[in-house]
DNA sequence: TGCGTTGTGGAATGCGTGGTCCATAATTGC
DNA sequence: GCAATTATGGACCACGCATTCCACAACGCA
């Protein structure tokens, strides 16, 4: 009934994920976004509200995806190594292609605490549902519920730790080492 | 032989790192530190050099007392209880005057990465300087070296957490018991 | 072909930023 | 009190930012 858009509009959000990812929110500038996504101003706003709205947009599809990965890897695997699959896959993917970019958003978290407190809070939320899906992967080891809940919250501050060492650029041989450690540990609590 | 400064340089510079804690290093402006710091503005250009400057001797600061706080625990205890009173301070500062504010040297390399490179490598270099105090730390306990080596490296790891644990507002009770799931663990891999 | 509708490019806006500059104030040594 | 020196307040600057706006381009439908 009227002109088409000329992009495509899941591709850019994709685009903006990596880009948020790799600087931030703060120091990601418009420019950059429509220079990447190869969109005029105008569009830009037509079709995502303002910086802001993309941003959050991104939070959400980085959750997802992050969901996502632990739930196929459960579907293939024992509860156990579904997590450790979880881990391997994040570090995995920074050797890949080069970039140690953590997690966005545990990035967030730490960069807009005290400077935008609704942009935090909707990271803070996102990070908890993840939490929610290791607690889940964990009942299925057949634990006590409070021995679930406490492991979840142990694994969630490792993961935590591991992306900030990620963003520490330490070298690849460290990195994996604190993964093994980490799992070695995990399974003589679970003992 | 002449005027002399009308404000407590250290001083400061404490005022300063609070800010910089707090909200960033991007997310504070000029404005926000010549406000805290009851300056103008020719006296800080004067001071500190620049707004960046000023940082890197915030993060300098922090290094020093975060290693003067385990070096500290260690005079008067055994290892193990100095590092496990480390992780306790940190916490329970955060606790006392109702801030969450993490780690200055995490947040910086979480934050700077790849959006100012020198600044982010400032910030990864002390953050090795207080894995190494982790690392002599272990190494006082008498296990083997590699084993401090990994061990120290899993340290920092959950420290790194611990501090985003801590910014994501966690209920204390939780932090607590991160703590406690940590070093019990860690005294099964040292035995 | 022409009309209605919607997307697009680029100029324009107002504001906050980090940083500079200079006239003036405060001090010490003479 | 006077000269030399250093700190201070505040105006000032250029720039980059997120956002808005409008004339125009591209399409569907008749």
């Amino acid at each position: 009934m009227a002109r088409p858009l000329e992009f495509d509009r899941t591709l850019a959000v994709q685009k903006a994920l990596m880009l948020f990812w790799s600087r931030g929110y703060q120091a990601t500038s418009l420019s950059d976004l429509t220079n990447d996504l190869q969109i005029s101003r105008s569009s830009f706003y037509a079709a995502f509200g303002d910086k802001r709205g993309l941003f959050l947009e991104c939070l959400d599809q980085f959750a997802a995806r992050s969901i996502a990965i632990l739930a196929e890897a459960r579907a293939r695997q024992a509860p156990l190594e579904a997590l450790r699959a979880f881990f391997d896959h994040g570090f995995a993917m920074s050797v890949e292609d080069r970039s140690a970019w953590g997690c966005l958003l545990v990035n967030t978290v730490l960069e807009m605490a005290d400077v935008d407190e609704d942009i935090c809070d909707y990271a803070r939320r996102r990070l908890s549902e993840v939490e929610d899906a290791f607690h889940l992967c964990l009942k299925d080891t057949g634990c006590g519920p409070e021995k679930a809940a406490e492991l979840s919250s142990f694994l969630m501050l490792v993961n935590e730790g591991l992306r900030v060492s990620n963003r520490r650029a330490l070298p690849e041989a460290i990195q994996r080492q604190q993964i093994d450690t980490t799992f070695r540990l995990l399974v003589t609590a679970l003992a």
